[in-house]
DNA sequence: CGCGATGTTGAACATCTTCAAACGGTGTGG
DNA sequence: CCACACCGTTTGAAGATGTTCAACATCGCG
């Protein structure tokens, strides 16, 4: 509601390593400049878009933290994704023009907004914007397949372990601490993503407790043993 | 392997209407016919491509019925989707040059084969198409969504029921019965996707069967009373 | 300081899984 | 053509895992 027109230059950012410009050559970052029009402040527990609402832009996370969540008919709601800086969120929404998520902010938060008419009509005229969009999409995909394995076929420890170590991994491609961090997110928003109640994960975070493996208080976690981690998301194959 | 050079057309396939060219004009479509280079055979139990293969095209079902799945490094695997004509398969390969998942053929099956460079260079040229691919992958990543909510928050009975509604508007919008099929996939199969064990798959086939709510006769299933079905996916939404 | 939101923990319970046995259809070789 | 073996499926019973409900603790905010 609060577009700004700011001047924005992703050949300036200092996410152009992270977010859409990624692996683009300084000139060809150059072609980009143009595409972001605008920015956008999202203030904690703010939706950026809701299901339903029409679909225009796709969004690049500068700063703050989103989850995306679907709805069943009845209530009940699944986060299918958390997204920080440097993160594209929208892309569900190509398919009918309309989104079929809910994206809000964590935090306070402030997004690129890149009108996704210009995002095509750029991708027609500069090749490796294309293929860097396809690229972001089919990322999307794999992630997403990822998750579905997380769901379908580990229990309680290996998708808390598992969630641990990707959200670690992320954060250190940010340049942040590989083995502490601050959760964004409760209880219920984990346990929402990673298909088990509030109360499961917060038995399971009292187990690696526990076990030494990390240190929790409240929302900050502390890795101690990443290794006993990987080890409890891929039982057989870590020694 | 066996790529056969056959004349093809995407203007004259009877499966337009679902397939990629799905909402093109006549003269659009004939834009299309110089993108299907050639078709494929794959039989039963044989992979059209496997985790790790270099990614070089998409592919449209023609005819058969796809699985794709993942796999943890011990050895458990997800089924992450059932292709059946018109469907596209391999976009998990855009993002890093290689696929990330195996696609098995659970019957005797034939691609069209859509070198992902000319898909590129086509839809540089051709706006409809552009945005078309644009949609198709959009439209992979919110079923994605839809099933990671069956997976985080739907009960056994839910998902099998979703799972039947899912396959038979599929078929429906291919001409086949509304009420009457023969699964293509194991009891094995379809609790790799519903993250269920086969057994529990069998007992809640059992189950609808003993409430009246379908008939099933190993791979054959008939639905009785889809309201039925409806309901057990939105307990409360239903009257 | 107090209230509401968030997080922890325990105990009973529901659901799904595991293990085991048996059944059914299909295909192969004698 | 039948016997047999094999794969997939069904079903039962015991057990594991996660959920539910409830009580309590803690944190953050006004």
């Amino acid at each position: 509601m609060d577009a700004q027109r700011i001047k924005v230059a992703c050949s300036s950012c200092n996410l152009r390593e992270l977010c859409l410009p990624m692996g683009l050559s300084a000139e060809e970052m150059g072609q980009l400049d143009t595409l972001i029009s605008s920015r956008k402040r999202v203030k904690r527990g703010e939706a950026l878009f809701s299901v339903g609402d029409r679909f225009t832009s796709l969004y690049a996370v500068r700063s703050g933290f989103f989850k995306t969540c679907v709805t069943t008919a009845d209530g009940r709601d699944q986060v299918t994704g958390f997204q920080m800086a440097g993160e594209i969120i929208g892309l569900d929404g190509i398919v009918s023009d309309h989104h079929a998520c809910d994206a809000v902010a964590l935090e306070d938060a402030e997004v690129c907004v890149m009108p996704f008419n210009q995002v095509e009509e750029l991708s027609r005229q500069f090749t490796p914007l294309q293929h860097h969009v396809h690229r972001i999409m089919s990322r999307e995909i794999v992630r997403d397949h990822s998750v579905m394995l997380l769901l379908g076929s580990m229990r309680a420890e290996e998708r808390l372990a598992a969630f641990l170590l990707n959200l670690v991994q992320r954060l250190q491609a940010r340049g942040f601490s590989p083995s502490e961090f601050n959760l964004r997110m409760t209880r219920e928003e984990i346990g929402s993503y990673l298909g088990m109640k509030l109360e499961t994960v917060s038995r399971t975070f009292s187990k690696f407790v526990d076990d030494g493996i990390i240190d929790v208080k409240q929302r900050y976690v502390h890795i101690k043993d990443t290794e006993a981690l990987r080890r409890i998301v891929n039982p057989q194959t870590c020694s």
